[in-house]
DNA sequence: CCTTGAACCTGGGCGC
DNA sequence: TGCGCCCAGGTTCAAG
């Protein structure tokens, strides 16, 4: 997709959870890709003439890839359009050297949307405005996080979904690294900071889980859930390793702790965690 | 200020 | 077989 020239931009309905920017077809229309990043969960695209098209994949939402011409022959199987294939929302044509190919964005639950923007004004996009350190980042520190959790009384697990805090983590994730690090959901964010403003062991300990749990899902390739997919059409099978999330009423795997997952609402959440051995 | 809850949307799973 | 209900994912906004 990089280096792509975008030739036209499908979008196949108005809007997502929000209506698509106005002129955004328009505007993606014969410019070059000259970029891709990511920012909390925010995919970025660079155009040559300055602008970033902004897109979140909400939870269901999906990108796949295909290459070559469009095979879209007319007659007996055009009645017969896949389930899947409703929910292709916008499709970028690309021209690339290697020929066309086309990026497709599919969201059955439309929880996903998109925004453009000047990239010297991305900071202050709304969507982008505010957004904590990437966790993967030097930026997240022990020592940032206790400046951020003193003095507050909310449980743990809502100071970590916070994207203020921590840019990119979500539900799963948050759950996860809990786990990894032993902690209860619903202490309060400040029992993690010293009396004097300093991060404890356990914050340090936290930290270090919160990278381990994001390489690793990474490595394994994405944690998509049920009939959520990767670009080439494959499950991703971080699923298949959590190690808490989605598994109550089953045994606890940390070795030698017996307890069993329990599940709990937070924030609205579900929050899965080992009453023995987080605490 | 802090915290919770509803809203957005769809499809899969379950109980009856 | 089908209907109705609940649930999941992330973010914003309104209300307590």
């Amino acid at each position: 997709m990089e280096g792509a020239r975008i030739a036209r931009l499908e979008l196949r309905r108005k809007d997502l959870r929000f209506p698509f920017p106005e002129g955004l077809e328009a505007r993606a229309a014969g410019r070059r890709i000259v970029a891709l990043g990511r920012r909390a969960k925010y995919l970025l695209i660079d155009l040559d003439d300055g602008t970033t098209i902004i897109s979140h994949l909400g939870m269901s939402g999906s990108f796949r890839i295909e290459t070559g011409p469009v095979t879209d022959a007319p007659g007996e199987f055009h009645h017969a359009r896949s389930k899947d294939e409703k929910h292709d929302h916008a499709i970028f044509h690309l021209e690339g050297p290697a020929g066309p190919s086309r990026v497709i964005y599919n969201d059955p639950r439309r929880f996903g949307f998109m925004d453009m923007a000047e990239r010297t004004a991305l900071e202050v996009n709304p969507f982008l405005f505010g957004l904590g350190p990437e966790p993967t980042g030097n930026e997240l520190s022990a020592a940032y996080l206790a400046r951020r959790f003193a003095g507050k009384a909310q449980p743990l697990k809502s100071a970590l979904l916070d994207q203020k805090n921590i840019a990119g983590l979500g539900n799963i994730y948050v759950c996860e690294a809990l786990w990894r690090s032993h902690l209860k959901p619903t202490r309060a964010a400040a029992s993690l900071v010293t009396k004097t403003g300093r991060p404890t062991q356990q914050m340090e300990l936290l930290v270090s889980s919160i990278r381990d749990v994001i390489a690793d899902a990474i490595k394994a390739g994405g944690s998509s859930l049920r009939d959520h997919i990767q670009t080439d059409g494959s499950l991703g099978y971080f699923q298949h390793s959590f190690s808490v999330y989605d598994r109550e009423s089953l045994p606890c795997r940390t070795p030698g702790c017996g307890g069993t997952v329990a599940r709990i609402v937070q924030a609205g959440r579900s929050t899965f965690y080992c009453p023995v051995c987080q605490k």
